[in-house]
DNA sequence: TGTTCCATGTAATAAGTTACATGATTTA
DNA sequence: TAAATCATGTAACTTATTACATGGAACA
């Protein structure tokens, strides 16, 4: 029950599955992602159910969109989701989980690499939230705090997004640090 | 193909389901989760694919338990798993999707609550793993970059858990500050 | 002529949740 | 005697992923 309610909250004009998976792409990628497959059928379900209703619209090439635009009933839902509190308890960080398990990997090097790839792929997210706020700030004098309701609360997703991004580099950064302190204090241990 | 390697990580040694479900409510929670109903017909499921053994074990009251210890091959799939890098850009944060979308609820103060709510899980969650911590400490002078290989991964989560609360903590914090802020300069504007 | 983008979907499978079912022992 | 803990599981359902299928337009 959650792409479900995500994709309410996208429809705040109407828009097409197509459009709804690049505003995936570029906005919401960082706290949820979905697939066109996963995207289509759902809204259908939506129609059916009464909480969005669709349209035939023209496209300049390829096949005529669908455009879906949310009901009365489908904006109480919404509420009735976010009314009932943050939804918690439910984060899953995969990586996490293998970092928990690291030393079965047995070899160093390999642990290395791992936190290696881990650390530059927080980089290089980092690099793109931080354009994402540069060019939102320089095309914006509002930025951040006298935006429109809509657009600032997206802004507080991007800040704690920056935050964490910023600690998860940090964290590679330190662990390698330890990682490596460590190898060599046991191989100058028994000297 | 997660909660899978994951039990194959936690077989370590020769344990049962129900104990599984136990670890993950101690250690793992802040990274994963998994329901009894998930985990008993996995680890059949592993079996049959010859990565885990079972032997039947006494227990002091209930059932017998069916303790379950991973073969080689399951070391192997293990390995193979951390060794194929990070699983990066699956994390899914539903109350960050729900703040995105929070001017939905239009009544200010039931933002501010929503916020507030949010507030008081992290700062208990916070607390929880500080605790953690400080038994950790207190109960072993390695803590934390002298602990045997298999702590150490394991606290290197934690670092990164206590970090991350901490920044969602503030996050809270600061976010409620700025929607109050914003609420006084619409309302005092047109005066 | 091949690749990317536009735009829609279905089918098969995997992963995860909620509810149900059983039954003994211990603790309040 | 009621509730909690131990310990196993199944069934029904929901949610999400991967693979497949179609076909036109723009671009290199």
């Amino acid at each position: 029950m959650s792409l479900r309610h995500i994709l309410l909250g996208m429809l705040n004009e109407p828009v097409s599955g197509y459009d709804l998976k690049k505003e995936f792409n570029q906005s919401l990628q960082h706290f949820w992602r979905a697939e066109l497959s996963q995207i289509y059928p759902q809204l259908q379900k939506l129609e059916t159910e009464g909480l969005l209703s669709s349209s035939t619209g023209e496209s300049l090439k390829g096949p005529p969109r669908r455009i879906y635009r949310r009901t009365a009933k489908g904006h109480a839902e919404l509420i009735a989701w976010l009314a009932d509190g943050p939804k918690v308890g439910e984060e899953r960080i995969g990586y996490l989980a293998q970092v928990y398990f690291l030393e079965n990997l047995g070899d160093q090097a390999q642990i290395i690499s791992f936190m290696q790839e881990l650390r530059a792929y927080m980089a290089n997210w980092l690099k793109q939230l931080q354009e994402v706020e540069r060019c939102w700030q320089a095309n914006d004098p509002r930025y951040p705090d006298d935006l429109p309701d809509k657009e600032f609360y997206s802004q507080l997703t991007l800040a704690i997004g920056l935050t964490k991004v910023q600690a998860n580099l940090a964290w590679c950064e330190t662990a390698l640090n330890r990682i490596r302190a460590r190898s060599n204090k046991v191989s100058s241990a028994p000297a």
